[in-house]
DNA sequence: CCAAAACATTTACATTTGTTGAGGAATTGA
DNA sequence: TCAATTCCTCAACAAATGTAAATGTTTTGG
């Protein structure tokens, strides 16, 4: 639990009330590899905070190729956000590619608490400035511009440790080629 | 500047106050095609509401090659919001790639405003969850993983109005593809 | 209105990436 | 442990996209 408010305050403080109404919609929760958090065609309510694992955040095509949009390791928090906010099924599904355990809460409680708790609200705010904004707009132009041996350059420089701990296949997904143009690269930069 | 606040109210219904204390920092500015409002390199500080034209947000590659990220027409709020937030030289330029009059506020105003009140806090949170989660995460997926000409159909589908105020060449950008190449996929769906 | 600049298309060739299928290595779960 | 499965690499060929250069059209600013 310690661990997951100090993450929180990386954010923004907080007082001792909201992390008091905080700590009352949180549910330890474990899933094992290949355990779905999140189911594509449900509708999801709940947002996972990663204490030890792998979750991977991925689309399935008509075709059945997986596309990996999105990683959470340790200390992030998983959830397919727009399926929530829309309230419609979602076209992700969250996958634990290593056995995950995690602090889970209802986001609609969240979303209450944040009307509730200006701090609550300010975290809310730093978070998604953080995460959707500051690191997703240089992703947006790489995925336009970088050819893939480009990007897995950059993937590879910003998470090393991810990198160890994932299968090669999970990398080219995220980067969105096949495994045999993964491996074309990685003969090429050696 | 009705038609500013009546878009505000499409995010969430404000005070009076807060409607007062926003009006406050707004300036009508205007800019001619070919001018920037956000230039690469310098640190922005200020978002603009388009009231009638067109912004394009784009990337220069060390090649010189542009990358075009976003386009802002009619009632979209243009920024480098993660150069705001992060207070540091803009990788993005901003420019008018039609005569384009705004309405223009200091972002940092607004983030003071937006802790003041409640309901200004809330249309932030709206505003970014609907175009920088739910826009984007369709988006992000098919950037990995759609090609080209189902790109430009997906974009034509949602925009089409867009389409016939946009040069080729700015939508070939958008795409992340060639002008060569866009012809080649609109000589295909003919 | 007109000359200059910007834009769009096409062709030929180069590069990147995908597809399919095969073989061997690594991993896993009973 | 070990058989089954999954994973990785490689080869050969196919498709998508890039590059460069030529040409004709459109737009634009003076």
């Amino acid at each position: 639990m310690d661990v997951f408010f100090k993450k929180i305050e990386t954010y923004t403080k907080l007082s001792a009330e909201s992390r008091t109404a905080w700590e009352a919609i949180l549910t330890a929760k474990t899933y094992k590899r290949g355990d779905n958090f999140v189911t594509e065609g449900q509708a999801p309510k709940k947002v996972a905070f990663v204490v030890k694992g792998l979750f991977s955040q991925n689309y399935v095509s008509d075709k059945g190729e997986v596309v990996i949009k999105t990683f959470f390791p340790e200390q992030r928090f998983a959830a397919s956000v727009s399926a929530m906010l829309s309230k419609t099924p979602s076209m992700f599904t969250i996958t634990a590619l290593e056995d995950t355990s995690v602090l889970e809460y209802d986001f609609f409680a969240f979303k209450k608490l944040s009307e509730q708790y200006m701090d609550i609200a300010t975290f809310y705010i730093n978070y998604m400035e953080l995460h959707w904004i500051i690191e997703k707009e240089p992703l947006e132009i790489a995925l336009r511009h970088d050819p893939a041996g480009k990007r897995y350059a950059a993937f590879a420089d910003k998470f090393p440790s991810l990198i160890k701990r994932l299968k090669k296949h999970h990398i080219a997904s995220y980067l969105g080629i096949t495994p045999t143009q993964l491996s074309r690269i990685l003969l090429t930069n050696k």
